[in-house]
RNA sequence: CGGGGUGUAGCGCAGUCCGGUAGCGCGCUUGCUUUGGGAGCAAGAUGUCGGGGGUUCGAAUCCCUCCACCCCGACCA
C-alpha cells in the first residue's frame, strides 16, 4: 500500500466529546468518525485491524473444529417470544417493524437464531458435538453508550454456540473454546487474564471471562499470584479475615458521634481503627401481587466491616434477594430503624430487619456499630452478649488485596480489566424453551447440552490501545497494527535515490509478506513521523538522501528501544525476521 | 429515565451577560520559498451560529419549544 493512495486524516486536537484515550487515539487517527451515540464508522485502518483480529479468531476457531455461519440480523420476534427475551430484553434491544407490521428485533445476541438452526439441523445424536459462530455486527441499545468502542451500540462479535449430547459432552466443548480463547488471545498480543466469572441463574462453574488488563477497565479482576486462582470481584470469594469468634473484652458503651456518618470518620473522631467497625447498609425486597404490585416489603440489614464494600452480585444470591432488591428509602429506614442513615446499627431497630452479616463481620467482638440514635454509636458490642447472633451469616463483601487466597496458596491481589471474551456453559435453557431436542441413542428425544462463547472484536481495538499507548498515539502489536511496518521517504519528491531505495525496500517487505506501507506522500519529515506514530505502526523505516549516503536506512521500534542502522538491502530481510518473532505464537495454519 | 451541562467552518475554541448582520488557531486550496521531528510568507475557499416558532427596524445573542451530544445518578447484566 502506498500512503498517497491510502485514506486517513489525522487531528491534532480530539473531538470535545472524547471520553477514553483509545476513542481520542482512534478518532485522532482517522481510524473511527462518530455517526450517532455509541455509533461508528470503521475507517480504513480500523477496518485493517479489525480484519485481522478476526482473521486470528477464525483460523483458531476453525483449527478447534467450530464452524463458521452467519444468521439474519433482523430476527421475527417470534423466535424471541419462545424464550420470553421479546419482553425479558426490554429497551435494550433495538426493535423493528417490516411493511406487514411484523415485529423483528435487530439481533443483540443469537442464541434463540441458532437453537432454531439446531432443532432442525441436528436430529441425531450422531451429528453431535457440534459448534456453530459466526462474526458479525451487534446492536444492543445501551441506555448510557460510552467510552468509544468499549461500549457502543453497535459493535462486532463473534458469537458462537456449542451443542452437545450431554453435560459431559458440553464440558469438552467448553473446554476446547477455553483452549482456543488462550491460543487467540496470545496471538493477538496483548496482556490479559481469563477469569471465573459468575454464572448468574444458571449455576455451575462453567463461566470465564477473558479479560485485558488495563487501568482503566471497568472490572475488578482478583487473582493470586501464587497460583492459578483468579475470579471477577463479582465471584471472588472473600474468607473470613478473624478464623474464629475471640471472648468479649470490652463493655457495650453507647457514644456520642456527632456529625460522623461515614465509618472511616466514627473511627478517626474514637481514634480506632477503621477494621473495628461496622458498616450497617439497608436493602428492601418487595413481594408482588398477582396484579406485579407491591404487596409487601421486607428491609434487611447488611453489615460488612469498616474497611469492606458489600458485593451486591453476592448479596443476590442470599434467600429472600434471590428475587430482586433495592436500597430501602430514608423513610423506610426511618421507619425501622427510628434513625436516619449514618448511625444505623444491627443493636435493638424499632422494627424487626432481617440481619445478614459478613463472614468477617461475624467473627468480630468489640465493634463498633451505630446506634440507632442520630449522633451516636456503641462502642464494644459483642454478638451474642449485646444484641442476637445474625440470622444469616455469607459472603457479601468484595475481596480486597491482601486478603488470603481461597485457594488457600497466598494472597489476592486486584487488577483492573476490559472483559473481550466470556465462554459460558447453557445448559439446557435454550434448548428446553424451544424444545430443541435430537434421538439420542436409546431412541428417545434429549434437549442439547448447549455453550456459548463471545469476543468483543471491536472491543479488542478499544482494550488494545488502552494497554497500550504512549504521549505520542497508539503502541499497536504486530500482530493487529493496521500495517506492521511504514517506510517513510524523506524527500520523495526530490530524490530519485530515495524513491528508488524506499521502493525496493517496500517490495521485498510484500514480497517476504510483511504489511507494508510505503508513505510517498512527498510530507515532511517531521508530519510523516507524528502521523505514525500516532497511529501506532510497530516498525518505522526511514529512508532519506542523508542515510543513504552512508549507505544505510534507519529502522525505529514504535515502542522505543535502540534506532537499528542497517544497509538497504539488508532491511526487508531484517523486518521480515523481526515480525516473524512478534507473531510466532501459532501462526501455523 | 431523573438532575446538570454543551451545541458557532472538518477539528479545537472566542463572541451570547450588555441585540447592530460572525471571528481565531489547526486543517483545506493556490503560488513562492523551505525540506531529517507537526515549516515560512502571500492569496483564498468553507457557516441554514443544532431545528422550529416568537419578540424586535434588526437575533448567534432575548423568550418559548423541540432535538442532538456530554457528565453524574438510577436501571440492566
Amino acid at each position: 500500500m502506498r500512503a498517497s493512495q491510502f485514506h486517513f486524516n489525522t487531528l491534532k486536537e480530539a473531538p470535545a466529546d472524547a471520553e477514553v484515550v483509545s476513542q481520542k487515539l482512534m478518532l485522532r487517527a482517522g481510524m473511527i468518525r462518530k455517526v450517532a451515540a455509541g455509533i461508528y464508522d470503521y475507517m480504513p485502518l480500523a477496518l485493517r485491524s479489525i480484519r485481522k483480529i478476526e482473521a486470528i479468531i477464525r483460523n483458531e476457531l476453525d483449527r478447534a473444529g467450530a464452524l463458521e455461519i452467519s444468521m439474519p440480523l433482523a430476527q421475527p420476534a417470534e423466535l424471541w417470544q419462545e424464550t420470553g427475551r421479546w419482553d425479558k430484553m426490554g429497551q435494550e434491544m433495538l426493535r423493528m417493524r417490516d411493511r406487514h407490521g411484523r415485529d423483528f428485533a435487530f439481533q443483540p445476541t443469537s442464541e434463540e437464531a441458532v437453537t432454531d438452526i439446531a432443532r432442525q439441523e441436528l436430529k441425531s445424536y450422531r451429528q453431535l458435538p457440534r459448534n456453530f459462530y459466526q462474526i458479525q455486527t451487534k446492536f444492543r441499545d445501551e441506555r448510557r453508550p460510552r467510552f468509544g468502542l468499549m461500549r457502543g451500540r453497535e459493535f462486532i462479535m463473534k458469537d458462537g454456540y456449542s451443542f452437545d449430547r450431554n453435560a459431559e459432552g458440553a464440558g469438552k466443548s467448553y473446554e476446547a473454546m477455553y483452549a482456543a480463547y488462550r491460543n487467540i488471545f496470545d496471538r493477538i498480543g496483548l496482556v490479559y487474564r481469563a477469569v471465573a466469572a459468575d454464572t448468574g441463574a444458571i449455576g455451575g462453574d462453567r463461566s470465564h471471562e477473558f479479560q485485558v488488563i488495563a487501568e482503566t477497565g471497568e472490572d475488578a479482576l482478583v487473582y493470586c499470584p501464587d497460583s492459578d486462582y483468579a475470579a471477577n470481584i463479582e465471584l471472588a470469594e472473600a474468607l473470613p479475615l478473624i478464623p474464629a469468634r475471640g471472648a468479649a473484652s470490652a463493655s457495650l458503651v453507647k457514644t456520642a458521634t456527632p456529625g460522623m456518618e461515614a465509618c472511616g470518620a466514627v473511627a478517626e473522631f474514637l481514634g480506632a481503627p477503621l477494621a473495628s467497625t461496622v458498616k450497617s447498609l439497608v436493602l428492601a425486597s418487595d413481594e408482588l401481587d398477582e396484579a406485579g404490585n407491591s404487596a409487601a416489603t421486607t428491609l434487611w440489614l447488611l453489615l460488612v466491616r469498616g474497611d469492606h464494600e458489600l458485593n451486591e452480585t453476592k448479596a443476590s444470591k442470599i434467600d429472600g434477594l434471590k428475587a430482586g432488591f433495592r436500597f430501602a428509602s430514608e423513610s423506610e429506614i426511618i421507619e425501622h430503624f427510628g434513625c436516619k442513615p449514618g448511625y444505623l446499627g444491627p443493636i435493638a431497630p424499632l422494627k424487626p430487619v432481617h440481619v445478614v452479616a459478613d463472614r468477617t463481620v461475624a467473627n468480630m467482638t468489640d465493634f463498633i456499630c451505630g446506634a440507632n440514635a442520630e449522633g451516636y454509636h456503641y462502642t464494644g458490642a459483642n454478638w451474642g452478649r449485646d444484641l442476637p447472633e445474625p440470622e444469616t451469616v455469607a459472603d457479601i463483601r468484595n475481596a480486597v488485596a491482601g486478603d488470603p487466597s481461597p485457594d488457600g496458596k497466598g494472597t489476592l491481589a486486584i487488577d483492573r480489566g476490559i472483559e473481550v471474551g466470556h465462554v459460558f456453559y447453557l445448559g439446557d435453557k435454550y434448548s428446553r424453551a424451544m424444545n430443541a431436542t435430537f434421538l439420542d441413542i436409546d431412541g428417545k428425544p434429549r434437549f442439547f447440552e448447549m455453550g456459548c462463547y463471545g469476543i468483543g472484536v471491536t472491543r479488542i481495538l478499544g482494550a488494545a490501545i488502552e494497554q497500550n499507548n504512549d504521549a505520542r498515539g497508539i503502541l499497536w502489536p504486530a500482530a493487529i497494527a493496521p500495517f506492521e511496518v511504514v517506510i517513510c521517504a524523506v524527500g520523495w519528491g526530490k530524490s530519485e535515490a530515495v524513491r528508488l531505495e524506499a521502493t525496493r525496500i517496500y517490495e521485498a517487505l510484500t514480497t517476504a509478506g510483511v504489511d507494508a506501507i510505503l508513505d510517498d506522500r512527498d510530507e515532511r519529515p517531521g508530519v510523516m513521523f507524528a502521523d505514525w506514530e500516532l497511529i501506532g505502526v510497530p516498525f518505522r523505516v526511514t529512508v532519506g538522501e542523508r542515510g543513504l549516503k552512508e549507505g544505510i536506512v534507519e529502522i525505529q521500534p514504535r515502542r522505543g528501544g535502540e534506532q537499528v542502522k542497517i544497509a538497504p538491502v539488508d532491511a526487508a530481510g531484517y523486518l521480515a525476521d523481526l515480525m516473524r518473532r512478534a507473531c510466532a505464537v501459532s501462526c501455523e495454519t
